[in-house]
DNA sequence: CTCTGGATAGAGCGTTCGTTTTAGTGATTA
DNA sequence: TAATCACTAAAACGAACGCTCTATCCAGAG
């Protein structure tokens, strides 16, 4: 067998959350799609249903996370890297059909009032993905306070736009939302590649 | 009886989907949110649950276009009308606990794979947001084409932000996202209030 | 070989789901 | 008075839920 159980569990439920959130999702649903029995999902997770849910949004955060990192990497300049982002959202989107969108937001809504690990799991992978932006916008000369709110926007701007490019199953908002963050990106750039502070800083 | 019971369970329905999504909300749980009994649901809403939820996603689509709108017309200038909306959703959201968010982003994730109903009246909603901000550039001098994207990528960050915020229970990304937004529709403008088009239109 | 323990397999527990059904209420109309 | 109507009330249906339980499999240790 090529991978583990526990991997294939994690996989599928990493997958179906990302579609039909928490309580969309079965435990014997995702035992079926990871071509495991409940006893296996029950041996590898004890913790039950929210154990592999807290596995699988690591999983999914670590993949987007991944994605974002390539993304950002493709480009020296940061407008342009902003940019790529958004695009390269916008085509896994369109090939999954509009479904496969942030692995981890329907989650996230779904468990707000409860005290769940997955909260912490989701809003630990946020931070992370803030870090990555973050960490590209100092690498070209950001200051560090412009760059942690720019990034927090621009990880904000791409969540909501994949959202709306879900519902309206078109890539617009994902290259609106590229086209205007690039925009921003620049505002704060002059000519020669050094930082310049906002006035709103 | 001061409201209709019909309206009751339409007003219970918005705040359920709103904090707990479509599938994590059951028919029992308005019809008792309500004060309403299961029969007088399924009087009202033959259509049963699925019914339900598109009446409410409807009436909380609404509720948050006032939102909006009160927002946008409390500052004149477009800059500060964006942050304006901004700075309310961060205080509603907090009132509430960082329970209280968009209310049909849940709704809308959960139903993505079906064909429902649910879906359409959330790309409605999200439509006729886009338009109050884009009515708002508009009277504001911008030209149509910046206008309509830069108002999808203002609902996009407004979403994306609230998500965030309630993960983390802070205004900090609504804020953020507010001052880079304003930030971007300054970018257009130029100190005589007459809009002048950005390079990338 | 036997023994052991991780891994697999699935029946079945109690509960809740959305929905249907039937009965009953009270005000309006003929 | 009798009939009709919108509405309320609650019992009960089959299906699916998360989870527990027991039984089985099988590779490696003694």
């Amino acid at each position: 067998m090529q991978t583990s159980t526990r991997d294939r569990i994690v996989v599928a439920a990493a997958r179906l959350l990302q579609r039909q959130g928490y309580v969309g999702t079965g435990i014997k649903q995702i035992a079926q799609e990871a071509q495991a029995t409940l006893g296996s999902v029950y041996h590898f997770f004890p913790g039950g249903k929210e154990a592999v849910a807290v596995a699988a949004i690591k999983h999914g955060g670590e993949d987007f996370a991944t994605l974002l990192r390539k993304a950002l990497e493709s480009e020296e300049d940061p407008a342009e890297a902003v940019n790529a982002c958004a695009r390269q959202l916008a085509e896994e989107l369109r090939e999954s059909g509009w479904i496969d969108g942030c692995p981890l937001t329907a989650a996230a809504l779904e468990t707000l009032g409860t005290d769940s690990e997955i909260q912490q799991a989701c809003a630990e992978a946020l931070r992370s993905w803030d870090q990555l932006v973050s960490d590209k916008l100092l690498r070209c000369g950001f200051r560090t306070q412009s760059a942690r709110e720019l990034a927090t926007t621009i990880i904000s701007a791409l969540e909501g736009a994949e959202v709306k490019a879900q519902v309206d199953r078109s890539e617009e908002p994902l290259q609106a939302a590229g086209r205007q963050l690039a925009r921003l990106v620049r505002s704060y750039e002059v000519g020669t590649g050094v930082s310049v502070d906002g006035d709103d800083v």
